[in-house]
DNA sequence: AGCCGTATCGTACTCAGGTACTAGGAGAGT
DNA sequence: ACTCTCCTAGTACCTGAGTACGATACGGCT
């Protein structure tokens, strides 16, 4: 397969982990930011962002470099925030530099094919900043039937009751019965303690 | 490699184009949505957002399932809207059910390695759309005097009146009267509504 | 046939949470 | 001085939530 990348690092370790990991790809070092440049349209490149020329690009030349090709972004300390920033400049990824061999090989693999990779708690971040998402924090799931998991994911939610019992179409007396099922199961003692576990907060 | 994966729909085309596609993996079919509540926890699972049996599931419902299982949502029109929809209740990814092969076997890898799949187009707008939602989320430490965020971060964290009291070195009705003032700035009925928007839940 | 898990529902009870109404003292600003 | 907010607190009261101690029915497993 014809699969080649740019890779622009201080790091010599990050280099040899990248080089070696992604066996599909024949991986190109570059020396400074500015050789993007001189790289045909639309090529795939990692930049590590300690990368000491970095710091002389401004975020106008950014924006340009991230239209021209599609840049996978790699830091040794990855953070949200940092991963936002990036991402908002129009970086087609953002990843941490250390990460597992079979993630970058999948990184690289997802940003070929001119989709964008996000890793999985900035994902939740952005979708948490538009909805309500909330997912993980949960073995809590695995311990209820699925009727007790509909009623404790309501209750978490702040529904009463009633509430719970009139959408269910069930009584109140059956739903009270499932949430002490549910109580005792997941060693909680009220729906407030429910809410905070189901929402994955303490 | 041990990879297998489960699929619910009710077309024919899709089932076949997906069991082709992935040579990586063994697919099995699903008759109905309430199988879903017999595989093992933790199971990859497309499903197709056409199928029948889907309206008969709960919002509550399907954020249990999304909980149990990485259920990737595939529509055979998709579109951005909805896709945010299935996202927000909890799904791990959402695709185009006749997408192109490769990228199809790209969302089965990159959602059985604990990672969410965005399409592209939605992943801009997730990212367009984070600035100011993400500021609103601490808005209700604004409206607060300094007594009163003590109190509502202790509630909201599962004490007690009583836990509460003791703690600030005040009488448990005092707490309530704080309390009080709280709910009715933040226009929450009672402690737990008031643990959802704490937590930037709602 | 018997056992067990799941889902349903009844009555009666206790109690923490929340409201209504009220009010005194401390401190800041006019 | 006067007003205003904040923090504090008492008594009385109501209600939703949760528990105790049951019951019936259905399906699967041994």
């Amino acid at each position: 397969m014809n699969r080649s990348a740019s890779i622009l690092t201080d790091d010599e370790t990050v280099f040899a982990r990248i080089r070696s990991l992604a066996t599909d790809w024949a991986i190109h070092r570059l020396g400074d930011i500015q050789t993007l440049n001189e790289l045909p349209a639309g090529s795939l490149v990692i930049v590590d962002t300690a990368a000491s020329s970095l710091s002389r690009t401004s975020e106008s030349g950014w924006r340009a470099f991230f239209q021209l090709h599609r840049i996978v972004m790699a830091s040794s300390q990855p953070s949200d925030d940092e991963g936002l920033r990036w991402l908002n400049l129009g970086a087609s990824g953002y990843c941490h530099a250390y990460g597992a061999p079979a993630t970058l090989q999948q990184v690289l693999d997802v940003v070929a094919s001119d989709e964008l990779w996000v890793g999985r708690s900035l994902m939740k971040r952005l979708l948490a900043g538009i909805g309500k998402h909330r997912t993980d924090s949960g073995n809590w799931v695995q311990a209820l039937t699925p009727r007790e998991r509909e009623v404790a994911q309501m209750a978490a939610d702040g529904e009463s009751n009633l509430a719970i019992a009139e959408a269910l179409g069930i009584t109140e007396r059956t739903v009270k019965s499932h949430l002490t099922t549910i109580f005792e199961k997941l060693a909680v003692s009220d729906r407030l303690q429910l809410a905070l576990k189901v929402h994955g907060i303490r």
